[in-house]
DNA sequence: AGAAACTGCAACCGTGTGGTTGCATTCCGC
DNA sequence: GCGGAATGCAACCACACGGTTGCAGTTTCT
């Protein structure tokens, strides 16, 4: 059910990534450009944003010489949606628990 | 604004802590209890649920001699709003540059 | 055509972490 | 009070992963 969420929590699970994807969310930027404003080397930032685009927060698109990334943000929402239905799912288990408790 | 998102995410970037999560979002259960559900030992499980109390996702509480677990669905939708408002905040902004650039 | 700039690939390193085992400790029940 | 069943703590191990450096490959602009 949340199994395929795993990847998508591991690629948020890191600061500098979202470093990236705050950035990528102002404007579109090169991995050179993103290395140029994060205390991070140019091959580190290239593997985030590969890691991020594995899991669909981001999309790359070549322009000229340079490739931009551009966050997706309705794939976040997407992942926050599930992420709603279950914490609500626990929560009418628990509701019902506590109906019955009461009961007795 | 979403760094102390970064602890969170971590903490549901692990399978082992779903399965926990899930389990718990069916009933309340001890380390001993899902110790004996899944294919690890207690302690890993006595790890686990440290990271997720953690982080507010699960809650003990004694009763009787063993500690129960159960999991916050509350704070999983907290999460998730939280999620949901930067991904609506970067597709408004990329609204807005291309609203500008059809205008030139 | 050639230089500059950007990306891609590979090897390597240190640390964080999920997992284990072993033992100490606490607490219920007979 | 004593044995058993639960938790807690500590040391240890293996692997994944974030980061680096170095070099090769492409594309663009003059």
């Amino acid at each position: 059910m949340s199994a395929t969420l795993v990847p998508v929590f591991a690629a948020l699970a890191d600061q500098t990534r979202w470093d990236i994807l705050s950035r990528l969310g102002a404007r579109e930027l090169s991995a050179s450009a993103l290395a140029a404003e994060l205390p991070v080397s140019r091959q580190a930032i290239a593997k985030h944003l590969a890691a991020l685009a594995e899991v669909g927060l981001v999309e790359p698109e070549r322009h000229g010489r340079e490739i931009r990334y551009r966050a997706l943000g309705a794939r976040l929402s997407e992942v926050a949606l599930q992420l709603d239905r279950i914490g609500a799912k626990w929560d009418t288990r628990l509701a019902r628990i506590r109906a019955i408790a009461e009961r007795l």
